[in-house]
DNA sequence: AAACGATAATTGTACCTACAATGGTTCCGT
DNA sequence: ACGGAACCATTGTAGGTACAATTATCGTTT
């Protein structure tokens, strides 16, 4: 019996296809639970990861909200409240921008870029645990998955 | 461009592995979506849904909370919770079990039946929003991700 | 200039997840 | 029989997601 049956206990799926979306998601819940437990020795999540990241992409030059949130591994997510957060530790900016008083500016701090320097010194470790497939094979998952959203 | 990059536009990552990684974080979010769309018409969310299915299987043999958890796609969701909603909607009952009154039967009531027998009925729509891929392809993408889990 | 619609962000409410702490209950060794 | 360990579930707190409603600002039309 394959790993998803096992691990979930369910015998059998009525189709593949079926058995794929289940799949997707367990294995990413599985994904998040590592990469969480990688970065809470950096007291940051996952979710404000992704921000951090996004935000030292564009830097020195600040995002609005929106462009965060269309940036974002979650669409649904509340980027007002990651940016918050972040703030709270000091590892981005916000500003009225002044051209436009609707939008705000956000921009990584110098704190920030630290943050995400120390994290980068574990990627190797982080990685490591991705590598029980081979790239060919990486390769061919992305292009699955790719098609199948569409 | 592929279209994970398009979506997140983010232009390329380090290693097909990585990319890989955000792949199916990404993919699992809007399935997790797409799944909680369809199931908000029947009033329940794909949390409770997973719930509901696992009691089915058992029926009408009740489980224990810890079983209900071991079986769930996300490990580390709270069942005590979870289940405290099925009840309130009438979908499951509860009872301390006589042997060992540390543990609590929970089993799936007509309500419930009912409820995923009228889900059963959107099946057919829900499944054709996975035919972007094929079988074969479906059966890969099952193959690649139990071996990434090891 | 006033009014209206569009845009950008924030807030409120309900639900879910992560993890640690707590509270009963049972089991086991002495 | 008693005390402690193990077991099972619940609860508390903090963070995140879903979606709708609200607030503030801007642009355009008249």
């Amino acid at each position: 019996m394959a790993s998803l049956e096992k691990e979930i206990q369910q015998e059998r799926f009525a189709t593949e296809h079926e058995k794929a979306a289940v799949n997707i998601l367990f294995t990413s819940s599985w994904l998040h639970s590592l990469n969480a437990s990688r970065l809470k020795k950096h007291d940051i999540t996952p979710e404000q990861f992704n921000v951090l990241r996004i935000l030292r992409g564009s830097h020195p030059k600040p995002l609005m909200l929106a462009e965060i949130t269309s940036r974002m591994l979650d669409k649904n997510s509340n980027a007002t409240r990651l940016v918050e957060k972040l703030r709270q530790k000091d590892c981005v900016s916000r500003e009225i921008c002044e051209n436009n008083r609707r939008q705000v500016d956000i921009s990584i701090t110098e704190k920030g870029l630290s943050v995400l320097k120390s994290i980068d010194q574990d990627e190797a470790t982080w990685m490591s645990m991705l590598k029980n497939i081979t790239k060919q094979e990486a390769m061919e998952l992305n292009r699955i998955l790719d098609k199948l959203r569409g």
